[in-house]
DNA sequence: GCCTGTTTGAGTCACTCTGACCGTAACTGG
DNA sequence: CCAGTTACGGTCAGAGTGACTCAAACAGGC
């Protein structure tokens, strides 16, 4: 009786978080992706998602999310709502409103210790090269990519995908990675330096690259929020 | 049995829709509120909102919410989904997980057929001459009110406030009641009027106002969604 | 060591956009 | 008729941007 007056209720309104963690690597913008191990979602892709508990907020939910699926505890990556998706039939069995959050972090973290969790190139995603998603999150990953790509226009978050201290070209390589265009070296460099507080000298020299090239001074983040005027996309 | 086996299971995760519906009247921007028919909240305020029914989208429950609780049906309004609010604590009772949304209207519809619905100046909520606002909804309110200012800068949502035809005093009277400014009119003008199908003419003179003046043209609503470059705020 | 290629950092120039401002046109109300 | 108000068009200086050049400082190959 607790069974049945229970569980199809609370499967009728579940309310789940997914995460669209997405980052940089070898200077294209990857995004992790896990395997359900549901059997009839055999080799499908989804994002990393929990059913919220009670008592437990949809943040929680959303780093409790990427913890258990993909190993990844990453206290002080930025972390955002997305938005919510809730149609009535965007899960085959039940109706789960889900809570899409947006997650951004440098490469640090290997998911390796889950072999169920991997990062795909967004540039591979609907293609052929890449995976199928489950559920509805081919809705899900071209809103998260797209509010990433404004975001870097008009907020200082492309410093949230590089670990400090970083150089001015390991910034530009995060605008070229996620808008996926070439940026002229000065201007950015113009722009950047010129926004109060988008970064802050931190001292100190990188050394360059393979490929030669002088030596780059190091910074880290200011504490701006927003940049005004905004750095708009070519 | 019933009661206490689906009641309290259901509620721990129910799904609710509120709507912040902004509207524009006598040049300040106005909220609309009702008066929730629960005892324990008399006196307060709140936006309307409604919990989901099953096979009912989000969109569909907001609308159903402006319908019943303060007689507004309008299916051509804007409305956009603001984001989630779910904290374990924000409902005094139930865990309530709510979806909220931002709806932009021309004043036209009287929602004094529902006498428990009324428009409240912006200005005004959040002081004394204000209404006192239920649930975790004056966290919500001063949300939607930023995003309808920022949405101003970057898109040609303006126009959603004023009816067709207008005339761009009718316009610039939409910005500066949101920003809580006043511009320019003849730099108004000339940015509205080079940004491409941001507006279209319609043909003919609009009649001054009581105060005179010289009369303006009509225009329409363009195709353009989002503004290049964006009328930043000053 | 020397040359080539690369990246950083700094600067120039033309163009666009913006804010502040002015003048005229066309209406209302007294 | 006059004063006040709004609409529309234009000018001007300053800020910001894209395209570009040049020198500094490194790596790698000969």
């Amino acid at each position: 009786m607790t069974g049945i007056s229970t569980t199809p209720r609370a499967a009728a309104c579940a309310v789940a978080v997914d995460v669209a963690l997405l980052t940089i690597q070898d200077g294209r913008l990857r995004l992790l992706l896990v395997e359900p191990d549901t059997p009839a979602l055999a080799g499908r892709w989804a994002l990393p998602g929990r059913r919220v508990r009670d008592e437990e907020s949809l943040d929680d939910t959303a780093h409790r999310a990427l913890d258990e699926l993909a190993g990844i505890t990453a206290p002080d990556a930025h972390l955002e709502q997305l938005r919510t998706y809730g149609d009535p039939d965007r899960d085959a069995t039940d109706r789960v409103v889900s809570v899409a959050y947006l997650a951004l972090t440098p490469m640090t973290d290997a998911p390796t210790d889950h072999d169920r969790a991997r990062f795909w190139d967004t540039d591979d995603i609907g293609t052929s090269a890449g995976p199928s998603l489950a559920y509805d999150h081919d809705r899900i990953v071209p809103d998260a990519i797209e509010r990433a790509r404004s975001k870097l226009e008009y907020t200082a978050l492309a410093t949230a995908f590089v670990e400090e201290p970083f150089t001015l070209g390991e910034l530009r390589a995060v605008y070229e990675a996620v808008w996926g265009v070439r940026l002229d070296a000065g201007n950015f460099r113009r722009k950047v330096v010129s926004t109060r507080d988008f970064v802050v000298e931190a001292g100190g020299l990188a050394r360059p690259g393979p490929g030669g090239g002088r030596p780059a001074r190091r910074y880290r983040r200011g504490s701006a929020q927003r940049l005004h005027p905004a750095m708009l996309r070519p």
